[in-house]
DNA sequence: GCGACAG
DNA sequence: ATCTTGTCGC
C-alpha cells in the first residue's frame, strides 16, 4: 500500500499504478523519475523489533522462481514469520533493472505475512545503483516503509580499503557520491555492500546489519530467506517445525 | 571500441 | 542466479 499522498506529478501517479513496466527503457526512466523520492532517515537499530529478509531463487531453466520473505526478531534472531510465492519470471535479468524482475513476486510475498516487519533487508542494492534506485529503493517506495540494500558484490562504484576485522567499514563511492558502505561482517572475509533503500541511513543500517550477522557473512534474515526459497524450489516435502 | 555488470 | 561434496586451512 503506497505511502503519503504528497504532491504527485502526473508521471508519478502513473508510476503508482504501473510500478513495474515490462519495457527496459520505460523501466530506466521510471527509476530516474523516482530516485529523488528516496528518503534518508535515521534508523535506530535498538528500536527495531522485527526484521524481514528477502531473496529469490530461480530454477536452472529460468522458467520458475520462488520468492521468500522471512521475519526474525532483531533481538533473538528467532524466526517469527515467513511466506513464499512460486511464480514465473516476467522480466529478464538486466544489471540495473533487477527490481523489475524481483520486486513483483517479493511484494506479493510480503503481502502474505501476518506480521508487519519494521525494516526490510533486501538482497541487492539500494542507492548504490546507476540511477540511485536499486531493488531496495523500489521495494521501500512501493511499501512505504524502511528498507536496506545488502549486496554480496558491487553493481556500481568502488569501496575504499577497509580493515580485516569484523565491524570495519569504508565508503562506497560511485561517480563522486558516497552511495553506500562496504561492511566486514566477518574477520578476514569479503565485505557486504550496504546502501539505503528507503527511510534509513547508512550509520543505522551498518549497525543493524552487523547485529544481524553474528556468525556468517550474510545477515541472518537474508540467509533464512535464501534457504527457504531453495527448499521450496527443490520441493522439500517436510516443512514442519517452521513458524 | 572495450570492459563491467545486484541476482 | 544455477550445475554441486568434500576438503583444505585458520
Amino acid at each position: 500500500m503506497p505511502e503519503e499522498p504528497e504532491e504527485t506529478s502526473h508521471g508519478e501517479q502513473d508510476a503508482r499504478l504501473r510500478p513495474f513496466p515490462s519495457d527496459p527503457d520505460e523501466a530506466r526512466s521510471l527509476q530516474e523519475s523516482l530516485a529523488h523520492r528516496v528518503r534518508v532517515t535515521a534508523v535506530d537499530p535498538d528500536s527495531v523489533s522485527l526484521v524481514a529478509g528477502t531473496d529469490v531463487t530461480y530454477s536452472p531453466d529460468d522458467q520458475r522462481l520462488v520468492a521468500a520473505v522471512v521475519v526474525l526478531s532483531r533481538r533473538t534472531l528467532e524466526v517469527v514469520d515467513h511466506a513464499t510465492t512460486v511464480a514465473e519470471p516476467r522480466f529478464p535479468y538486466v544489471p540495473g533493472l533487477f527490481a523489475f524482475r524481483e520486486a513483483p513476486p517479493l511484494m506479493e510475498t510480503i503481502g502474505k505475512l501476518r506480521t508487519s516487519p519494521d525494516v526490510v533487508l533486501c538482497d541487492g542494492a539500494g542507492r548504490a545503483h546507476p540511477r540511485r534506485f536499486g531493488l531496495a529503493c523500489h521495494m521501500g517506495w512501493s511499501l512505504g516503509r524502511p528498507t536496506i540494500g545488502c549486496a554480496k558484490s558491487l553493481l556500481v562504484g568502488a569501496a575504499e580499503p577497509l580493515a580485516e576485522e569484523r565491524g570495519s567499514w569504508s565508503d562506497l563511492v560511485a561517480e563522486g557520491d558516497v552511495v553506500g558502505r562496504a561492511l566486514r561482517t566477518r574477520t578476514g572475509v569479503r565485505p557486504v555492500y550496504i546502501s539505503v533503500g528507503h527511510d534509513a541511513d547508512l550509520a543505522g543500517s551498518t549497525r543493524l546489519v552487523l547485529d544481524l550477522s553474528p556468525r556468517y557473512r550474510i545477515p541472518e534474515p537474508i540467509r533464512a530467506a535464501d534457504q527457504l526459497s531453495r527448499e521450496i524450489l527443490r520441493g522439500d516435502g517436510d516443512r514442519s517445525g517452521n513458524v
